[in-house]
Formats: structure tokens, sequence, C-alpha cells
DNA sequence: ATTTATTAATTCCTAAAAATCATTAATCTT
DNA sequence: AAGATTAATGATTTTTAGGAATTAATAAAT
């Protein structure tokens, strides 16, 4: 007794079992009723006994098709229903997408990722991650998150990382401030004026020093804040300058504040959406790429 | 996307999900690996999507993989499951069989029949109805028993009988009666006996009226009883003499009771198997017939 | 850095399974 | 008794699955 049993041929029994004739149950499954009879066959052989009664004018579903009828009633529905659920999942109709963003594109471009995306997508579930950049890296790691909108920085051998956003740092002033008249500016131009600077461990810090090498070490330093947020609210009252990502300006269009281009040198960093290398994303988390993709490389300044 | 996935597919993703390995799971499931690297890619081709990252050197389940496999572990085991329920009852281990029986039988043969069923296929719930061998036969047709072990009498053209005791009415008397002497007798010989009958709706009754003719109205009418038991009580106690088909003598060995054959005409009964026409028995049904039959074409006088 | 070993994918070929068409056998209906 | 209907069967074709050998990729070892 080798099982061959296949699916094709327990369907085969349900359906004549319903239907009760062999020609009737082979239109319903799209083959020939000599076919079906030999699949009937078949699946008795394999069994063992018979689980039909027929005549070569009748079918009826012997005792022991009796008891076999429900079981396989519940194996060829719950294989469909578990086909239809995966293919509702493949067809983005669907499913659950997790994913990581950072702080200034959740702040900036993740409610037009987040409408454009339901719009297409009305019963996908989305569970977003405020994170850090280092921590939304490591979230897509361990697989908390399927990806990552954030900055790559280092990165990391196991992750994907695709550039989308090249992210210049402005110098934001108040308008009042002397230097909002300017179509531009240089970091030299701009060395004595009272900076107010993110913490030592940000990340973004970290850049500008990379960039500026001595530079850097010139700009006043006794303003020191954690956030964005907290340098444009200073600057909004005119406390001081800073200078960030010109993403970041976007968070806060309530206040009084230019922004000015700043070169010699440009610094800027790179924001984009970063994968596991090699690990097939879900349907749902295709979409939502795609859909970020498409609205962060529509960025313009 | 054509739904041509079978449940060999279904299992090799849940092996290779999990051992992790294409070359492994192929020795698990007794393929090649290249049979199996093609089944998994039939798989994902009917699902629309990849359930498996692989490299050329490790293998991880997908974020939709990991969405399928419960869904195809459950699939799986729950095909096996069901198959194996059937095996075992095609294999007589496990079911229930549900039969009539007459009274003579059951008073006689039954208990045997039972004993070597039980003995050759202990988990098998066995369901006796005890009836008159016409409820017997109704139960069949209308499905409530597998088979009837009865009288046929005049049968059923959807029924089908199985001939396997040829019971021959004898006279029975008490040990003291003149008769008791006898190796054997006639109609003739015995008409002016006190006879204890059955009641005329009796069907052993009519089949000795139907095979005596004149000579049955000639008999003694006085007494009448309901069952075989109480005549042979009223013939243990001396009381009268009675015609029974000698299966019957068996039911009550405790009584005084003397058997002689009698012919001229010999009357008898057919007492044998009952099935639905075209119907297959359970595996549980068939064996019970085969025990009832070898026991029943065994039994001598 | 180069070689070796390991692993999944692919190609080509063969074998097996399943399907179809046409026909037959049985039996129900008229 | 004839015709119609239905499942089974035989012969053939088509489709699918499988195996052996090879390839491509990459991790491990030297």
């Amino acid at each position: 007794m080798i099982r061959d049993i296949t699916l094709d041929d327990i369907t085969a029994f349900v359906v004549v079992a319903r239907l009760g004739s062999f020609a009737m149950a082979a239109d319903e499954l799209l083959v020939t009723q000599s076919a079906l009879s030999r699949r009937i066959k078949k699946l008795e052989n394999s069994l063992g006994a018979a689980v039909l009664d027929r005549t070569t004018r009748s079918v009826s579903v012997s005792t022991l098709g009796l008891e076999f009828l429900p079981k396989a009633i519940r194996i060829v529905e719950d294989f469909n229903r578990s086909v239809d659920d995966i293919n509702e999942i493949v067809k983005v109709r669907r499913g659950i997408v997790s994913f990581s963003c950072n702080m200034t594109i959740s702040d900036t471009l993740l409610p037009e990722i987040l409408e454009k995306f339901k719009d297409a997508h009305p019963n996908i579930r989305v569970r977003v991650h405020e994170d850090s950049s280092p921590q939304a890296l490591e979230k897509v790691l361990n697989g908390q998150s399927e990806l990552a909108l954030a900055q790559f920085g280092e990165g990391h051998p196991e992750l994907e990382f695709e550039a989308l956003i090249n992210d210049q740092f402005v110098i934001v002033c108040h308008k009042s401030h002397p230097l909002a008249q300017s179509k531009s500016t240089t970091w030299a131009e701009v060395q004595n004026e009272r900076f107010i600077l993110l913490r030592t461990e940000s990340g973004t810090r970290k850049i500008l020093q990379r960039n500026l090498g001595d530079r850097y070490d010139q700009l006043s330093n006794d303003l020191q804040v954690g956030h964005f947020h907290s340098q444009l609210g200073l600057v909004g009252r005119g406390i001081g300058i800073a200078a960030i990502p010109s993403l970041v300006r976007l968070s806060r269009k309530d206040l009084d504040i230019a922004t000015v281009p700043i070169s010699k040198p440009v610094v800027s960093r790179q924001l984009g959406i970063v994968t596991y290398r090699g690990r097939t994303l879900s349907p749902a988390a295709k979409k939502l790429r795609e859909v970020a993709a498409s609205i962060m490389s529509g960025f313009e300044k």
C-alpha cells in the first residue's frame, strides 16, 4: 500500500459523492468521465477498499466511504482555504507588513507613504517602528522589521541598501538673521555663528564631524540638544543657527526659519531602503517598498 | 495560476523548511535533490511567490513561507491522519459494525459468533439489533444494519441472501412421551398429538402452513404461544409437543426434551446472511460476515 | 589568494502517470 | 424489444515527474 493518493483523487471522491454521478462530477472537475473513473479506482486501490458503490447506472457512497467523506471534505476545504489565504497575501489583499522608519522620515514622508499604500491596499495591516537608523537596521537584522527607511551609515554586510535621497545639510536660521538673505553660504562663512548642535552620540553629528574635519572643531559648542525638533525650535526663536539635513526642515513648516544651502564642502547623508540580503520580502512589504521608493525618490530638496 | 499543487509539493516544502536543506530533505523524502528542487519551484510557481529563500549554500523560510508553513503542516498532518484512520478501518483494527440478528440465532449461535469476532478484532465496536427476521430485513434496507443473520422469507429484490442453514422442523416432546423413543416420525403419525403452536402471525407458523397444507389445519389448535421459548417451556413440562426448527432446540438445553426428526413432508426454513444488493460492506462487516458464515455453515443438526 | 568542498539549480533524457478518444457492458426507460 | 444513459475498459497520446550528470555559486580550508 504505497500512499500515492493525491488531492485530486480526494477531490474527485468528494465531488462524485456530492453529485452522485461520475459524468456530472467529471463535468465539474473539467476532466473526462473516464479519467475520473480511473482516479476513483486509484484512490480505492490505495485505500484498499471501495468508497463508492456503483453500478453502470448509479453511484452511492459505501459505508467506508461515509466514514471517509467528512475527512476528505475537510482535507480538500482546508487545502483550498489555505491556498486561497496565501493567494490573498500574494495579491496584497491581506496580510501584514512590519517596517522601521527613522525619525526624519517618520516626521516628513511617512504620512504620504502610508496614505498611498493604504489607498492601494486597504486591508493590509501596517506596523511602523519608529526607530533611530541604527535601531532600524538592527530590527531588519533580527526580523522584527522586513525593511527600514533609514540612513545606512556603515551598514552591515548582511543588509542591502538602496539609496534614494541624497539629503544635503543646509543652514537654518531665523528669518531675521542676516544669513537668511543669502542664496548660499559656506562653512568658512558661518564658522563664527552660534551653532546649536546635536549631542555627540548622534549619528548625524558624526557625519558632520567626519566631513568637516578641523573645521568642525571650531564650531561653537555651547548649545547641545537631543533632537532636530529642539534644534528647529531654538532656531525658530532666533537663539542660534543649525546645520541640518534639508529633509528635516519639512517637519516644522510653522516656524519663521530660512534655509540656506551650504558648501565647501557639501555635506550630505544617504537615506534609503534597507533590507536583509537574500531574504524575499513578503508581497505586502514588496509593495510598501515600491511606494516608499517612489515617494522618496520623488522628493525634491 | 492553475492550482496544480499536490500534497507531495506541500510535504516537500514542510520537510525542507524543517531541515533547512534540500539535500537532507531529499534524503528523507527518498527522492533526488534535483527532483525536490523542482517540486519547490513548481509550488512557488503555483502560489505566485517564493516560500523559501535559498542561496547555493543555504535555505531559509521566507516571510510568506512563514505564513504558509503552519497551514502546510496542518494539511499534511490532517491528510496523513485521515488516511491512517481509514487504513485502520480497512484493516479492521478500528471501526464499528451494526447488524441485525433474528431471535433464534441470537439465542443460539450469536455468542459464538461474537466471541470469535471479538477475538480477531478486539477494537471493533459491535452493535447487535435483535429483531424478528422481517424487522432485520427492514433495517438492512434502511441502512440501520449492514447485514442480517435471519430468515429471508419472500425477501426483497434489493436484498441479497446467502442461505447457510437449512433448518429442518423437528418434533420436540418430553422425554417421557412415547414419541421420545422414535428415531423419526411423520406428520401423519403425530396428527392427533396435542400441539403447542405459535401465534398465527408468526412467520415460522406460516412456513408450516404453506408446507403442510390440509394437514396443517388438522393439528390441534388450543394452545398458542408467542415464542419458541414458551413452546419449549411447555414441552419441557410434558404439556404437549411442538414442531420447531431444530436450531431452536439449542436455546434450551436444560429441559428434559427429546427431539424427533419428522418427514412427509420434510419442512424447513432457510437461515442465512442478508445484505443490501450492490452495497459494499464495511471492512468490519465483511469480517463479521465471514465469521458468521463459518459458524452458521458449520452448524450440524 | 587559491583550492576544495558543499549545495541548490539546470539540462538532458527516460520512465511513469494521467488524460483522452472510442468503445463496451450493463441497466433503466419507454 | 429498442433506445438511452452511465460507468468501465482498451488503446493511444500527452503530460508530468524523476534520475544522472553537470553547472554555478559560495563557504571553508590551506
